[in-house]
DNA sequence: ACGATTTTGACAATCGTTCTCAGCGGGTCG
DNA sequence: CGACCCGCTGAGAACGATTGTCAAAATCGT
């Protein structure tokens, strides 16, 4: 238990997603502007996960030039609305994903860095289940594995 | 380069803990000073997770002030050495705890911070197997669960 | 086409974290 | 005991990612 306080506090404006269905209220009405879709393809080329700067550049080398600031507002949206994942890399930089590619784990290796990637239909079962069982929704996860090759042993 | 690589690309350093007492290298040695120890008695005060800034807070009002600097790095030295636990909150600040003994994982809300230690035993199991199975040894890994708690959905 | 609304983009402002560097202090050696 | 070496500290500058600002540009419904 320990009442985990929530580390972020006033963030409630971010928060402008979901209205229910039978909302007869505003729409919000996402306007289908020649940047937002920029970003949506660019998400849809690559299949890992890429900070909003790498995202930035890569839009500006393909020619379609998009404002910093807007790419930010656009992942943030699209990641608000569950199309792409977002998550924060081990220095904290917020990176995302298109969120449809397959889900997999890697094994690196300590030493020389070697990579495998595996799949463990237990370990989503698994996780899905303890999160269930928490009443978590919406669940995903991260998984890495880390230890020393055959060649590097 | 390309291919799919895990958000952390080459980020296995952060996994350095382990200094192993045989090394006849350089031998850091640590000082027993003053901050430091205010740090650590500091860390042991608590359960939950707090940002640097917090703990930082939290010395000045004990009257055991430290630079803003040391705490930082203190903790980053704390961390490195696994005597403390260190993840990213949802908005990207370093959050510290206490270690505690056993191994475990945490599920984490995604909106309101709300965490929930969990054991997984078939995790632990899962994850040496298939490390096995690809001739890695020494093997060690790291897995977040993050969802929408109850109360939040 | 026209006014209402959204969006955009350049740039300033935040904010957590790290770097710099002069001064301090613990530990050691003579 | 005193000089010295070197890690450690603190204050503030520097950094880098992200967000806020606001006038100009693009869209939409009519």
């Amino acid at each position: 238990m320990t009442s985990t306080e929530p580390p972020t506090t006033d963030r409630a404006d971010q928060q402008t997603a979901h209205q229910t269905d039978q909302e007869p209220a505003a729409k919000p009405a996402l306007r289908p502007t020649r940047q937002r879709r920029a970003v949506s393809e660019a998400m849809a080329s690559f299949e890992d996960f890429r900070s909003a700067q790498e995202i930035h550049e890569l839009l500006r080398n393909r020619g379609e030039a998009v404002g910093l600031a807007t790419v930010y507002r656009t992942l943030q949206r699209l990641a608000d609305a569950g199309e792409i994942d977002m998550l924060r890399s081990e220095d904290g930089e917020a990176i995302y994903r298109a969120c449809s590619t397959t889900h997999h784990h890697h094994l690196v290796c300590r030493s020389c860095g070697r990579t495998v990637e595996v799949e463990g239909p237990a370990v989503e079962r698994w996780t899905s289940a303890i999160a269930a069982e928490h009443g978590y929704g919406e669940v995903s996860h991260t998984l890495e594995i880390f230890g020393t090759c055959p060649a590097c042993r």
